[in-house]
DNA sequence: GTGGTCTAGACCACG
DNA sequence: GTGGTCTAGACCACA
């Protein structure tokens, strides 16, 4: 398994770097289902950052059912994991499509929020009617 | 000008159906700078509506820089107003394709604003490196 | 807002006592949408924990949308959330009465669990029928 | 005694079938210990399914302890067969109902086990107590 | 003031 | 060896 990358200085807290980066390995297909990714006390050796943050990773992608973690025995890619992960990606994709488009329109944060909320909305009414 | 149209029922608020088609025609420029608005009572009137929806309506547009009301004169459309509008509608075609695809992808809104507010963070500490 | 408890000792973990607690306090009601909660250090100090513990308390009930945070001015129940706690609560109960049921008939955890999968699958293949 | 069935197309595996209705008869008493089993051949021939389902389905059985094969003799349903398998059938219907129940609360499999063991997790650490 | 992130290092539990 | 929990205390960002 090749290395990930961190970029410290402020900026992507880098506990969102890292699961970024897990995330499309998985969505591309190069970690699959049953895959153990490196353990925590590794994975922060080579990144040189501390274990809890990596912990804080791994529990992440739990949580999002990507991977599953065996206690004793390491951390797994899940079953299922290629399409949900693919789906998040998708997801931040067209997310930062739009904000793409927002800030060119010279619409701030919550401009670009409410927008997407109003949008949300119309939907939710044009479904029902 | 011809006139607009609401659909009552559950759905879309009205104010917000004549807010939109009235910045969808300055957009387009059939409303155009200088232009007058019909009075509130008259639109009120031709939609059958209350009166103070049309106020509403008035007002959100003002506060957007749309349109000046001139007391005792009536509302005008504003000098720069079909910039300003274009980019709202834009925003609004840009918003309702995005939840179109976060809907497709099975998010909820909070999980689609939420990757609205990730995006943004990520573009700003981009531009910031 | 009256005290919470926790014990520490080898048991449950604090942070899921806790988090158990304040979901029973929204199912309950006691705790309602837009109510404040304790700001972490509050808490912290007031249980005598670390406040990290807090934190990831707070963290694990925003994931389930018991609770939003707003950045610099504190942790709030969220909108929606008894209804949510009262899943949450009468989940634990059913499954705890479950796992009554299969100890007193000798079953140990992994056979539970085995059982419960079988009867997802049977009921899965009786709705597709 | 009297026939077994079993509905073919998708759903529960055939020798799932059977030995739910196996276990069910031997809890009922209407199977008592030291009664035969069909031999395997006849009840394939029955059933019209292949023996070595049958096969299976006996041999999953002697494993539960509820029937003992004797050589050259046949199958037969084991002492004490009849507590066992009512263990095993209210087992069922426990895993049944919770999973019932957890379904109407819109939990899915995972989420379903998941609570399960954290139950169990609780119901140990409460005894250790 | 609030929450969010990260580090360092402890001890526990599972396999 | 693996992951899980907790502490102590740092610094950052938002309001």
């Amino acid at each position: 398994m090749s290395e990930f990358d961190v970029s410290r200085q402020r900026g992507l807290p880098v506990y969102l770097q890292i699961q970024a980066q897990i995330e499309r390995r998985i969505a591309a297909g190069s970690l699959a289902p049953g895959d153990p990714l490196p353990s925590v006390r590794t994975l922060a050796k080579q990144l040189r950052i501390n274990p809890n943050t990596v912990v804080r990773v791994y529990r992440e992608l739990e949580f999002l059912g990507l991977v599953e973690t065996r206690h004793g025995e390491g951390t797994f890619v899940a079953a299922g994991a290629q399409r949900r992960a693919k789906a998040t990606v998708l997801v931040e994709e067209h997310a930062a499509a739009y904000v793409t488009a927002a800030k060119e329109l010279g619409l701030d944060q919550g401009e670009a929020v409410a927008a997407v909320k109003a949008a949300w909305r119309k939907r939710d009414t044009a479904e029902v009617a």
